[in-house]
DNA sequence: GTCTATAAAGCGATAGAC
DNA sequence: GTCTATCGCTTTATAGAC
């Protein structure tokens, strides 16, 4: 038996990627056990107050990649279209590469919805608030872009449902693209 | 205590409203019992095979409703803009009073993807290609129709998405709004 | 930090009376 | 068609050895 010892953050991956596959209230203890071959016990050690405190870490570690690698570089953008596309290529690289679930739309359904609105909303809220900045700052009015934001964030979103709904990657590049092309036809 | 008679159509509408706000695996016996105020004894005698059962019946439910209301008119309209116009009017109106929850969108994640895979793929493919259809038939070139339906259901399953995140019905309706505007602008 | 055993509660499903 | 009691199983969470 292997035993391996292994810190917080290989956990956290590990629970992000059953949460994806099984969903939430679906992946069990059980499951997660198996699934990452981290024991109960150790499970524990890490996350004492349980799934709750699970769902809490795999949520703050999505929120950190996307500070780091999506709104950080849209608000210090100088060239607004090339903000644009670097936000439509990782987005879509994380999305797929990650069974084309975002694990906050799914805490907007069921019973977790309570529980994570606050973390759910400011997500949402600030990925908006951030595109928006960003179409504002290189000339388009602010009504224009915020509706430009949030329709944008909205089709990925939809994008994400509509891919694995038809099973087939290509909805969702799609989407994306002419997302991101919708985006920068407004900014010239 | 009132003992109330009824037929399958009543559980199956008070059951889609459970699973619309708990979700389905959250949806447990004992809250669909509370909320319901249908029995065990009555809930195993209309869907002998249990949770699969009611989870069938709802989307049943629901496509037949769609079909109805939404796909039908859009295969025999004549007017293509006015077609577009009552889609985006009904499904408007259908989200908002149910939660702004679409519960084929809610069956692409968790455990019960794979159960229903075939009509949740049915339920989309069949929307995307009877819009497709409405909007090739008034001009539209087949590959850029199936292109904005794909982008208009993803838009608003995406609103969905958005408008529940943000606790703010008017995210849900302005992307509505501008989603039936694009469609138009397309056709003109 | 990891393991196993186990407690306590809740789950879906069934049986049989009415 | 509805009710209640109950079975068997799984769940989350804990305890204590290593």
């Amino acid at each position: 038996m292997p035993r391996t010892v292994l810190d917080r953050d290989d956990a956290v991956r590990a629970l992000a990627g059953v949460f994806r596959r099984r969903g939430f209230e679906s992946g069990s203890l059980s499951v997660i056990q198996q699934e990452t071959g981290i024991g109960r016990g150790s499970l524990y050690h890490f996350f004492p107050d349980g799934k709750a405190d699970m769902a809490r870490a795999v949520l703050a570690q999505v929120r950190g990649w996307f500070d780091e690698q999506v709104f950080e570089p849209l608000r210090t953008a100088g060239d607004a279209g090339e903000a644009v596309a670097h936000m439509t290529q990782v987005v879509e690289e994380y999305f797929v590469s990650r069974d084309r679930v975002c694990l906050f739309a799914a805490m907007t359904l069921g019973e977790e919805q309570e529980t994570f609105a606050r973390e759910v909303r400011a997500y949402f809220a600030d990925w908006v608030d951030v595109l928006t900045g960003t179409l504002h700052r290189s000339g388009i009015s602010g009504p224009d872009a915020a509706d430009l934001a949030v329709d944008a964030v909205a089709a990925i979103q939809g994008g994400l449902i509509m891919t694995r709904a038809l099973d087939d990657d290509a909805v969702f590049t799609g989407i994306v693209a002419r997302t991101g092309r919708r985006l920068h036809a407004a900014l010239s």
